[in-house]
DNA sequence: CTGAAAGCGCTTACAG
DNA sequence: CTGAAAGCGCTTACAG
């Protein structure tokens, strides 16, 4: 009977109280872990929780300590699978620091984005880690400041006001061109897909710099399709151009991955007779044939950071904003061949 | 100045009502599109929102509405691509029905999963998707629903009283191993991996049954490592036993990526001397080579089902449990072979 | 169609 | 160390 009427039946916190012989103020002490309360009360207290299945209301905590234990966290897109090693990344944060996360997708569209960030607000999550969508203000994100929404962003940066958490990636385009002229390539060309933002404008410009301050020609970047399935099919672009490249570098593993298959149809062999190096390097770039040279980013780790860099923010509001970016590192594997063998 | 003191500011209904001159209840009628409110006054109250930037707390409304427009959502695993786009299914439905949802990873740990479904709870979820962890005891699932928490199992399902999205993984085997039986294989062995739950079983059940049916050996099952990097070593477990196989069906596509290549290592031809099926069929089995077949299915989809499953059971919890098993489908690519050219 | 009052389940000072 | 009271920002009957 008294189990039958639904919600009626919740046990609040005044029923641990009574059932204890305590006041409510005491129970929720015990909840909270204050030392102010005595060892045989707090035992007697939690006794009483676990016997009436006490579960603890976080709305109604929220309410009145304005405090949600909820953070938001707003990627441009969920299907990539580089996006859920970070989200893995920033979760585990997260959890541990006895929070939870509320998902949101903005499909990299700045309407979408607005939209997501307003539900957020009205969610009252206590701060957001968000990846920018392309096109995105720097006023947008200084706003979300000013709302009293700590905000940090991650991967892609629009405002230098805000913290941020990424990697240098002009720094891993520079790692790919030295290992490529180590093994004396000097026509590398550089495949990009996808939507124009920080970071995506950072590769271009450590390729565009490695490759001017070596004095080898910048100028091979083709664009090839976003759809990954329509990859292999661009390869050629890599050869319409007057001179033809000896090495390509990938904007990801996935255009690495499409290229492969697209350079192997024209083919080429990658890792004799062309030269290949990806970036990221995500898991399948170990069991690819051959064995995928790439440049890893760790997306768990950056997940992390960003994920500890609101922890602290949330602490200190008043921090002033910090940027943790992360070195990439050169994973050499077999899709590079020096030019010797490749001119043969 | 006001703007000063940080949560103080915060503009509330009472504010709005105020500023457009009518009564708070009022406010909120408007806010929630009552139809009992008129036009005219509609529209005054829609400035004032507008004027003194009003956002809507939610967790205000959760106490005294009990509804808190989120969802908890758990998987065991974020890193695996699968269930990244299982998520982006899920999110993109919940999302249209004006919700939100609260992401967690049980890491297929049975206690672990117990903790993460207490948080749930804590947060007053409206209800959850969640793909049990490997062993998971029915009993677990069914007392989730005692709490008048409404729960969907995703993927893999631990009792029959509980909604279930899924698809018919025994279904998906046979489709594999009748297609490769069409090519004149009956050697055919099945590539498992991680850990043990209702979609493994169901495929391993699936397997057998095709193949007796057939009055093939069932018995060619091997077991590859769960981490994808280890995977190509341990190709030559297929050949270790006594009759070698001419075709492997494998668990999902990250072992079809990791015994293409291993089996590559071992100087065969994938699609010419030896056949291989995946399953799922993920966005890189198209960019493979060979181009891999492989039994889609279809992750982004499962995860629609199983939020309108859950959206339908918040509008009446009374439902009879319901299961929407979704049929798999080959996808004929490259890489199997007929029996005749395998045997040349 | 609108207003005044009570209450959702906590936490926060403030006394004792 | 514990108790009584007020209040967080909404929604919900209940009158008018």
């Amino acid at each position: 009977m008294p189990s039958d009427d639904r919600k009626k039946s919740r046990v609040t916190l005044l029923d641990v109280a009574r059932h204890a012989n305590v006041s409510r103020a005491t129970a929720s002490l015990v909840i909270r872990k204050s030392p102010l309360v005595g060892a045989e009360t707090r035992v007697r207290v939690e006794a009483a929780m676990r016997e009436l299945g006490y579960v603890y209301n976080m709305g109604a905590a929220r309410l009145r300590a304005e405090r949600s234990h909820t953070v938001g966290v707003v990627v441009p897109n969920l299907t990539n699978p580089f996006f859920a090693e970070l989200l893995s990344g920033i979760e585990a944060v997260i959890d541990s620091a006895g929070m939870v996360v509320i998902l949101a997708n903005s499909g990299d569209l700045v309407e979408r984005q607005d939209m997501v960030m307003r539900r957020m607000r009205e969610h009252g999550v206590d701060g957001v880690i968000l990846c920018p969508a392309a096109d995105t203000a720097p006023e947008f994100v200084e706003r979300v400041g000013e709302w009293n929404l700590p905000l940090v962003q991650v991967l892609r940066h629009v405002s230098e006001d805000v913290d941020y958490a990424g990697v240098d990636y002009a720094a891993g385009m520079r790692q790919a061109v030295d290992y490529l002229a180590s093994l004396g390539h000097r026509k590398i060309a550089f495949a990009v897909h996808g939507p124009v933002h920080s970071a995506y404008l950072e590769r271009i410009e450590g390729f565009r710099e490695a490759m001017v301050s070596r004095g080898f020609d910048p100028g091979m970047i083709i664009r090839v399709p976003y759809q990954t399935a329509r990859i292999p099919a661009s390869a050629h672009l890599l050869f319409d151009k007057g001179e033809e490249p000896t090495a390509v570098i990938c904007f990801n593993d996935v255009v690495a991955l499409g290229l492969s298959a697209g350079l192997h149809d024209l083919g080429r062999e990658v890792g004799e007779n062309f030269s290949l190096v990806g970036f990221d390097d995500v898991a399948e770039a170990e069991v690819m044939r051959p064995r995928l040279t790439s440049v890893s980013t760790g997306p768990v780790t950056i997940g992390e950071n960003a994920a500890r860099l609101l922890l602290d923010r949330l602490i200190d509001p008043m921090l002033p904003p910090r940027r943790v970016v992360k070195e990439t590192q050169l994973h050499i594997r077999q899709s590079c061949a020096p030019l010797a063998v490749t001119t043969l």
